[in-house]
RNA sequence: GGGGACAUGGCGGAAUCGGUAGACGCGCCGGACUUAAAAUCCGUUGGAGCAAUCCGUGUGGGUUCGAGUCCCACUGUCCCUACCA
């Protein structure tokens, strides 16, 4: 018996399938229904690390599947390439980014070649390629031409280290996303995408997404964050300030407290501040202080609520008698509804610490069920239940939301505002300081303006002839000595390129589409997109829930309103796959160890670790995202190396449910590494023959029984994303197989195995696509695994004709019947009221009810 | 502060519809093979008990003939988000 060897058969399938040229597919399908997997693409950072073992992997097991069941799959690799450890490379090691990246790309396709994945790779394409970002530029320009870009001058968060804008999607926890320093805000003029022209298309297009994760649309909901309310205006009590004699606007989401309000607030950068501040040395300091105020948890978790009045007033709309002060306070955002809000301390919480540190009144007009109208009162908490509105003249008596509808009405009748609904998404600003992006196709000209570069311009191209140096950080286009010197295209006169490039989040908005028809003369080609879009499953991580999900919602929708695609939403069915995890460990000195240097020894239920070179104590530490700072990293090709790529496939897939972290262990891939032999010296140790069927040998009936089982377990485990549930069912139907072993066996049984084997191969070829290949060879499987159609059970055989129920007295179980499948209740009751077990446990009792379910269990009720 | 998820043996997890809790894997323990070890193979493995049996899915209640699963309250952990009026 050979012993299986994965380094000389993987190879060897691999290019069996290149030979075959199994995986291209055609641009506008064959006639066979599509399905499109995708994963999302990887970033080129140098070498692939498990979390992209395990992504593709996924996303390969679900190609492979539904290339079996008989569908048009396609199934596309390409690169995200564009970014800023590029550019930190170039800085670091004097290495042009260009070919930092392509080198890259070049060493991962060889790495994602081996892991065998069912790509067709005649797709494959990089966003920085030129003939990938100038189709960019080209769509970028008519969305220009529709209005859906603009340029204007806005308070941007600035990365003082990546040294480049960042949206509001990349701030995380007051931090550039990728370089962690805390951003700053500044004024600088950038192009904007009118994202927020979306934001109702973008929510409700979420209600169609069923096949998203429920937690990913609550996650994009809220953070579109729409919500209505009223907007209206206060008119000044004196004299207005000098442009400001319409009054003073407010956003409000509960205009039913509207006779709560003890004064109104704005946000220290509104206009008013500071043309107050103007001539006002102290509110301007104060200004000048609310700037520096941090974002970070901390910072808003311990800033005090601080303000100043203005020593304005307005009127209250619903009652001229009342006047309230109007005050600067920095809680405030001025990018949030009007800049500017009616506080009720009563019933908002920041209002209601203001007002106690600033001494204002609070009023409740909110009662809440059960108090008193005389004796209620507020303290420290403001109150936000429900409750009936009270003090609140012609409000009195309504519950919330009447009382809003009533506000608006009343003051929409006035003409002094209107029910307005409010987003949290803010416009997308795509500009980035930075060389290695996509060039803003836009030419400045002094008399012109801002002029689109002609389509027939297009691309226009990244020089390759620039500098890096750290000590000169910034984006190298803006010092390139010709690059940016151009004519104008609109009067021909000396004009400047447009130096920024865009958000790289613009080139993961559209792969998808382009990959229909990677070398269409046009941004997309739209026999290709239509037959293939949407992604009928996407992969990927939940850390892009919100970014690029979103984006590339946006996108599709804009480009689709331009008539380049055809449908709304990109993707059909998503799925966010888990991470990668391992131990953590770390030496006397307290520094990290790498898992290959670690010797760990049981005992028991305890474990302990020492060094393996030293031998010094190892203390094992938390089960970790692994990453290199941490060195709990397994490189992907060391266990390719030591156990074959499908044993490293298999153990991403089999050891914890797709979407939860799965956590690397030696001893696990181990495991997975046991089962590919075990596996392999069954198909090995079958002598051929045919598949002659001996229905009166029991053990062969029953072999063949658990083979037509498998088949639905399997199918249904994958459809479900429950790979790990999948693979365990082939463990267990191998310790099946087994137990009857061709030793020795009947030719009914060595039948029942050469059928159950060849349902085998089928069944784990998406998992383990290489073994599947040798074993389908062994066992004469006509052609390639791949090309062969997925198992079909036989219903006679999948569906059990007899059944084993427990007996239950009283809830607890005390024994159990074999029944033919389906017998009728009565009759069940019978033989389990007679059963002996049973009536050992009825002595002295008396049978009260009976439930007999039928096919699962009975229960009988005794006392 | 707001939103969401999760909680099952020593560990990862299974139980898809309210119906035998702990599939499968790892680890541990024992055995075979071996001069020995590794590898491999076989077996045991939720807890207590000699046993019958009892207890057991974070805690406390509830619904039900029956709850890991449904409802209420709580505790803990994780994720997202954040002065969004």
């Amino acid at each position: 018996m050979a012993r299986y060897n994965p380094k000389d058969t993987e190879p060897k399938w691999r290019s069996a399938w290149a030979q075959a040229d199994v995986f291209r597919t055609a641009d506008i399908g064959d006639g066979r229904p599509k399905y499109y997997v995708l994963e999302m693409f990887p970033y080129p950072s140098g070498r692939i690390h498990m979390g992209h073992v395990r992504n593709y992997a996924m996303g390969d097991v679900v190609a492979r599947y539904k290339r079996a069941q008989g569908f048009s799959v396609l199934h596309p690799m390409g690169w995200d390439a564009f970014g800023m450890p590029a550019e930190n490379a170039a800085m670091e090691r004097g290495v042009h980014p260009k070919g930092w990246t392509y080198d890259n790309i070049a060493a991962m396709r060889e790495q994602l070649k081996a892991l065998g994945l069912s790509i067709d790779w005649s797709r494959e394409f990089a966003t920085c390629d030129p003939a990938y970002y100038g189709k960019q530029q080209a769509w970028f320009l008519k969305l220009l031409q529709r209005g859906l870009v603009y340029r204007k001058e806005a308070s941007v968060n600035w990365d003082p280290v990546d040294m480049t804008v960042l949206a509001n999607e990349q701030v995380i926890d007051g931090k550039g996303w990728r370089s962690g320093a805390p951003v700053e805000k500044r004024k600088l003029t950038q192009w904007f995408l009118r994202i927020t022209d979306y934001a109702d298309a973008l929510i409700d297009g979420l209600k169609t997404l069923d096949r998203w994760p429920e937690k990913v649309r609550i996650m994009q909901e809220n953070w579109i964050g729409r919500s209505k309310g009223l907007r209206f205006t206060f008119k000044f009590a004196d004299e207005a300030p000098a442009g400001h004699e319409a009054g003073l606007e407010v956003y409000t989401t509960r205009p039913d407290t509207l006779f709560g309000a003890s004064f109104v607030g704005i946000a220290p950068e509104h206009p008013l501040a500071e043309q107050l501040a103007a001539g006002h040395p102290e509110l301007q300091a104060f200004i000048a202080e609310c700037r520096k105020g941090g974002t970070s948890e901390a910072d808003i978790e311990g800033a005090e609520k601080l303000g100043r009045d203005t020593g304005l007033r307005v009127v209250h709309p619903l009652d001229p008698t009342i006047t309230l002060p109007v005050w600067i306070a920095n809680f405030i955002l001025m990018d949030y509804g009007t800049g500017a809000i009616f506080a009720c301390p009563a019933h908002d919480q920041r209002d209601l610490d203001f007002a106690r540190k600033y001494d204002l009144p609070v009023l409740p007009v909110v009662l809440p069920p059960g108090e008193d109208a005389a004796s209620f009162e507020i303290g420290k908490e403001a109150y936000v239940g429900p409750g009936s509105i009270f003090k609140s003249k012609f409000l009195d008596g309504m519950d919330i939301e009447s009382a809003k509808s009533e506000a608006i009405a009343r003051i929409e009748a006035m003409d002094r505002g209107q029910g307005a609904t409010v987003y949290r998404l803010r416009d997308w600003g795509v500009s980035r300081q930075r060389y290695w992006g996509c060039p803003i196709p836009i030419i400045h000209c002094p008399s012109c303006g801002p002029v689109p570069v002609p389509q027939d311009q297009l691309p226009v191209v990244l020089p390759e002839d620039v500098t890096f140096e750290a000590d000169k950080p910034g984006n190298p286009l803006v010092r390139h000595p010709t690059w940016k010197h151009t004519t104008c295209p609109s009067c021909g006169g000396t004009a400047e390129r447009e130096t920024d490039t865009l958000d790289t989040f613009m080139d993961s908005s559209w792969y998808f589409a382009r990959f229909a028809n990677p070398d269409a003369a046009e941004c997309i080609d739209k026999a290709a997109a239509d037959h293939w879009m949407p992604v009928d499953q996407y992969i990927g991580g939940v850390e892009h829930a919100i970014l690029h999900l979103l984006y590339a919602r946006f996108i599709t929708r804009a480009l689709k309103d331009e008539g380049l695609v055809s449908v709304e939403e990109p993707f059909a069915g998503l799925f966010t796959q888990g991470m990668v995890t391992h131990e953590a460990y770390k030496n006397v000195a307290g520094e990290w160890v790498e898992p290959a240097d670690v010797v760990i020894t049981a005992e028991g239920n305890s474990r302990s670790a020492k060094h393996a070179t030293t031998g010094e104590p190892i203390t094992i530490g938390d089960i970790e995202k692994m990453s290199k700072s941490k060195k709990n990293v397994v490189a992907p090709e060391d266990i390719f190396e030591a156990y074959g790529v499908d044993a490293a496939r298999l153990f991403v897939m089999s050891d914890s449910p797709p979407e939860r972290d799965v956590q690397w262990t030696n001893s696990g891939v181990e495991g997975s590494w046991r089962f590919t032999h075990r596996l392999w010296n069954e198909f090995d140790s079958q002598p051929a023959g045919d598949f002659a069927h001996d229905a009166s040998d029991e053990a062969a009936l029953a072999l063949r029984k658990s083979a037509h089982k498998l088949i639905g377990f399997v199918t249904d485990s994958i459809e479900g994303f429950r790979f790990n549930s999948g693979v365990a069912r082939l463990y267990e139907f191998l310790n099946a197989l087994k137990a009857a072993p061709a030793d020795g066996a009947s030719d009914a049984v060595l039948a029942a195995r050469r059928e159950a084997l060849n349902i085998l191969a089928r069944l784990v070829s998406p998992f383990t696509p290489h073994l599947a290949e040798e074993a389908w060879a062994s066992l004469g499987g006509e052609g390639l695994v791949v090309d062969a159609p997925w198992p079909k059970a036989d219903p006679g055989l999948a569906a059990d004709d007899e059944r084993v129920l427990p007996i239950q007295i009283n809830g607890k179980r005390r024994g159990e019947i074999k029944v033919k499948a389906g017998l009728a209740e009565a009759e069940v009751e019978k033989i389990a009221l007679a059963d002996p077990a049973v009536l050992a446990h009825l002595e002295g009792v008396t049978v009260r009810k009976v439930i007999v379910v039928k096919d699962r269990i009975v229960n009988i009720v005794a006392n």
